[in-house]
DNA sequence: ATAAATGCAAATAGTTTGCATGCCC
DNA sequence: GGGCATGCAAACTATTTGCATTTAT
């Protein structure tokens, strides 16, 4: 995957190392193609790579997005998932049944523009959440 | 106070019981005029009830926040926060210095409105948190 | 009086750290 | 070969649970 080439490029440019683990947990949130908790990643990890520890999964996400490869945002339950850092997306998330749906950011980008100009902030517009009730919740 | 008056009926009512514990946290979130940790709580609250324990805390922020007399949100590493429910604003927080900056809710009306009707989802437009760098830490 | 809330102690879950060993470059 | 990354074990933090006791109503 042409991704993973790039990946792998940049890592050893930068004196990093491309282990079993590295790659196991990248491809698991690949193919999830959304977010994982750190616990879920570990789940699946030790399947493609068995002996994987906690610690490795842990330290591997954090180094992931140290590197930004992957991004952290936070549940409904402030619980920290992981997933891929290279869509520009923002999620809704069903706070009765946890359905979630991707939102473009084209349309936040009006907002983003407006407070950061008003403010002075330099908003970090890649990622968020809101929450909310979503059409089968509210009629349940 | 006019809010515990009410507040202390309104439990009274469903047989709920006014301690001096709930008290002093309820005071304590009133008075921070923001949003603190359970931790938090728990320093200043062992002030007021000497003897008071953390599971107590814990307890009385979860029973607080299911009688809507608190809200609970999550802070930039996922650690959950609570303040009082009444007012209707947002913060930016600045992931770098950690200060925080409300805004009046007017600002984020128009996109609710849209994001609600595209999407048909009832979005819980009480709180939002947004994240990026103040002025300052920019400049630094 | 009685049911709810507290305090205490201990358990649990999630995450982090130190250090010796292994393995990618 | 050298140094980064892993595994193991243990520590740590935040939070939760069970149960006897206290206390608001």
């Amino acid at each position: 995957m042409t991704n993973s080439i790039h990946f792998s490029d940049r890592l050893r440019k930068q004196g990093y190392r491309l282990t079993p683990q590295r790659l196991a947990i990248l491809q698991i949130l690949i193919d999830s193609g959304g977010h994982l908790s750190p616990q879920q990643v570990f789940e699946q990890a030790r399947e493609l790579t068995p002996g994987i520890t906690e610690p490795t999964v842990y330290r591997t996400l954090s180094f992931l997005s140290e590197v930004d490869v992957l991004m952290s945002t936070h549940e409904v339950n402030g619980t920290t998932v992981y997933e891929v850092a290279s869509n520009l997306h923002h999620h809704l998330v069903c706070r009765s049944c946890g359905e979630s749906l991707e939102i473009d950011h084209d349309a936040l980008d009006g907002l983003y523009r407006t407070l950061m100009k008003q403010t002075g902030y330099d908003l970090d517009d890649r990622h968020i959440t809101l929450f909310g009730l979503c059409p089968d919740c509210q009629a349940g």
